[in-house]
DNA sequence: GACACTAATGTCAGTCACTGACAGTTGACA
DNA sequence: TGTCAACTGTCAGTGACTGACATTAGTGTC
């Protein structure tokens, strides 16, 4: 079935046009979040990106749609990891732990995947850009609800409800959503970079969305219980 | 003690060019809004809502920073209502309750503020807008959470806590605004554009946060209680 | 009421993100 | 080797936004 000089199947060598694009377009996210990383985003323009790797501007754009999409290409990895662990929970699993096991237990995964792309440490410093810079923080927060209406999806069907009719699932997914969003940052505004330190953030912000909207703050200072099933 | 020439006080009469400027920015926010909420944001360009109005482009940003700022003008003045009502809120109130009551009762308030200044039907129009262009939504999103990072700040300081030490109020707030935006979704998505139906959504969907985040759905699939204390 | 002072505005030139059109180059495949 | 299609570069143009400078128009003064 298979003969050998043509690409029949889909991975054995993806052909020389093929490398030469994913090398350009690996070079181009490097060379991109390496500028916005050391001059921040709005002092790099797409012409100074397209250059380091010199290619003209207009290449760059037919590579990435905007000027935002380059920097997102590291976070966008990491979400489809998310939905992917999402996706694979047990049925059965409540909601709120389907999406909390799903984060704690793919973050190293994650990690991984995004060290065979670029530093980690380089990911982080651009982190803190997007943190601080407005045009790339709103960006970030309409992914990040754009990835919210994804798992509300998938939170509906795994509990067979409709996403429209019932409003649990797009609740329970912003509640959880706003949560991991202190998490992140707190993490990019301390200084414990490693992943563990942000899976410990993350842990302990979700222990606490329950106190925390819970009656009076005072006469439960403290975050007793931890673990429940 | 009122002399009738002269501006003695700082109320009685801003002066001509105050009253002036108050004019044109009136009349850019009304040109602007009419023209998004018709056209849409994309295919109205600053040169349009100017020639409106009949100034040069270089006024308008004098009165705007930016072309998306007079889009959220309305929210602007929404927002500060919000903030203003959660300030006044008695002592000792529980922090959850705070943010719902202040929401809440403040709502009629607002909606008569902002008919002052363009029909509520015109900001509605331009709401659904906002929620459904990218670059809007995300710049909405964005404000959202200046204005939680604002809502975490005074909630921490109400039970005597110190923001960045105690994870708290920001969890708070964020599982709380984003269950605020689920409802504006819903009611930007339905049919009843009144102010009583956005309030009725905001009620239904925080009533749900607490059965929405504790352990499995199908035990407890309704809900049954809505109103206490 | 003429006069200086200053805030508001218009005009102009320039930057930067992004797009469509067209032409040149280069892998892919017979 | 030659044809075809995909990639790329160049160029021109739009639209958001900014700085510089000249002009206009309220404001307070004599």
């Amino acid at each position: 079935m298979e003969t050998v000089g043509t690409a029949v199947g889909a991975l054995p060598r993806p052909g020389l046009r093929e490398r030469k694009k994913q090398r350009t377009r690996d070079a181009l996210v490097r060379a991109a979040l390496e500028l916005i990383a050391t001059r921040g985003y709005e002092r790099t323009t797409v012409d100074d990106i397209a250059a380091a790797v010199d290619v003209s501007q207009r290449t760059f754009f037919r590579y990435f749609a905007s000027k935002e999409e380059v920097a997102f290409f590291v976070s966008r990895l990491a979400e489809s990891h998310v939905v992917e662990a999402v996706r694979e929970r047990p049925p059965g699993e409540a909601p709120l732990e389907v999406l909390r096991r799903a984060v704690l237990d793919s973050w190293d995964g994650i990690n991984e995947a995004v060290e065979q792309l670029v530093p980690l440490e380089l990911h982080m410093r651009v982190y803190r850009v997007i943190e601080s810079t407005p045009a790339l923080l709103a960006a970030h927060l309409r992914r990040a609800t754009e990835l919210e209406e994804e798992l509300a999806r998938i939170i509906a069907e795994r509990e067979g409800l409709d996403v429209d009719a019932d409003p649990r699932p797009r609740i329970l997914v912003a509640a959880f959503g706003g949560v991991i969003r202190v998490a992140e940052r707190r993490w990019s505004a301390g200084d414990d970079f490693s992943a563990s330190a942000m899976r410990d953030l993350m842990t302990t912000c979700l222990d606490h969305v329950g106190p925390a909207l819970a009656g009076n703050w005072r006469t439960n200072p403290a975050l007793n219980r931890h673990n429940e099933t």
